[in-house]
DNA sequence: GACAGGTATCTGGTATACCAGATACCAAGC
DNA sequence: GCTTGGTATCTGGTATACCAGATACCTGTC
């Protein structure tokens, strides 16, 4: 057993430094952020990415951009296919209502939760933030503004682990939000029932509070359903 | 556009053999199986993992072996410590608990589902599943058939990405479960609630489903909680 | 004898070279 | 002119070599 180093030191005291020292993460954080970027439903898109372009355009060696790519394509945003290439994964309609129904599994289940675990002055915080919600007007910031309110609701349920898995499927929606959402209609009904759900919240109802969420998330579900643009539109990597 | 080989071929027809050929899959399965089998709460258990040896043990070189690792990373079963070493992850109560939530949280949504979706000849052969269970004794037979028949709801909610999720968390316990459960008590029990929980799918009963599955799911993360063995055991790569 | 500093060595991180399957193009034969 | 087989080339897959940080051990000094 070794004394602790900061023990010993007199005068100085530093922070240990936890930056992520290896590439590997720094190249998957990059591309998914590029990807996320990326419009992948325009129409003649190349959905291709090519390792060797990849790692010259980002000044390294294929090695860790290929480990970066091996995790993306577990997190489910690219194809590898053996000696054909990298193909940014397009989300298929069904895909897509499939993530909103483990949305709303998940933040129900947080709904419940937070009854029984939020503080009077997170729930009051939540209200706050939900009345000014939408004050910014453009798509984007209501977008925005939404999910970080069921976000919001997921941290309030102090289950981690339900709010990360929710995370990584934010962020599939999040490509996809330009495509599936759209209407200015939804935005004044959905702080509606945002305050619907913080009342059932504040309550302590769990039963409600987890009915709101549901039937919140599952409206959209149907609201995508209805105006996908391009119906049943399967993308493979050849071309049609 | 090319004719479809199948279409110009005449008298035979052949399957398009989709193994994958990828090292890296295969390691990324056989590790995950290693893990799985391991008892990585005994007391000395070493969790380390060293690349060199396992390449040698499996005979491929580390590139591929270091994607498959970067693969269990993502997935939670491994920490990797740059220059330090790739341990075993152990899953400490909080996490487990988190992981029975969440699994509470998809398999009521997905109770939810099947009340809509499931078939009467799908909920009978479910029925007849869970009366069958048990009669192996054992308790990893009881354990298996347990999260058998959770499969086959999250298999008939029609919901991929419900089940698939599932399906890792259940890999997970899968590791647990020999240190979290344990009780021949809870097996009765556990067979009168599956029957309960069919009863309702089968009167096509949402909302009784969902309790009643969420429910039984949170009997077992109480059960967790309370008999969990060495409380507070925060396992870090060090030693203690 | 205890401790600081040096150093051998072990580990994962990275870069590079080479391999093999898959395409697309092209030319020879029908 | 169409088909068919060959082949150049592109792509990801794999193996290997080398790099640098982290440990643990050893040794010289106080």
């Amino acid at each position: 057993m070794r004394a602790d180093p900061a023990e010993t030191t007199r005068g100085i005291r530093l922070q240990p430094l936890a930056l992520s020292p290896t590439l590997k993460d720094h190249i998957h954080d990059a591309l998914r952020t590029a990807i996320m970027a990326m419009d992948i439903y325009a129409e003649g898109a190349d959905l291709r990415l090519d390792e060797r372009d990849l790692a010259a355009q980002l000044g390294v060696s294929r090695t860790p951009l290929r480990e970066a790519l091996a995790r993306l394509q577990a997190d489910g945003f690219v194809d590898i296919v053996p000696r054909r290439g990298v193909f940014v994964r397009r989300k298929s309609l069904s895909e897509v209502l499939e993530m909103v129904i483990l949305w709303a599994a998940l933040e129900s289940m947080a709904a419940r939760l937070a009854t029984e675990r939020a503080s009077d002055a997170d729930l009051r915080a939540l209200r706050d933030f939900a009345q000014r919600a939408g004050a910014g007007a453009g798509l984007a910031d209501y977008s925005d503004a939404n999910i970080a309110f069921h976000q919001r609701i997921l941290a309030l349920s102090h289950c981690t682990l339900l709010a990360r898995t929710a995370d990584d499927m934010f962020v599939h929606m999040h490509a996809v939000r330009r495509r599936a959402m759209g209407e200015g209609d939804r935005l004044h009904r959905s702080r509606t029932e945002h305050l619907e759900i913080v009342d059932a919240l504040q309550a302590r109802d769990a039963a409600r509070a987890e009915r709101l969420v549901r039937e919140h998330t599952l409206r959209l579900h149907d609201h995508i359903r209805h105006s996908w643009p391009d119906p049943d539109r399967q993308p493979t990597h050849k071309g049609a």
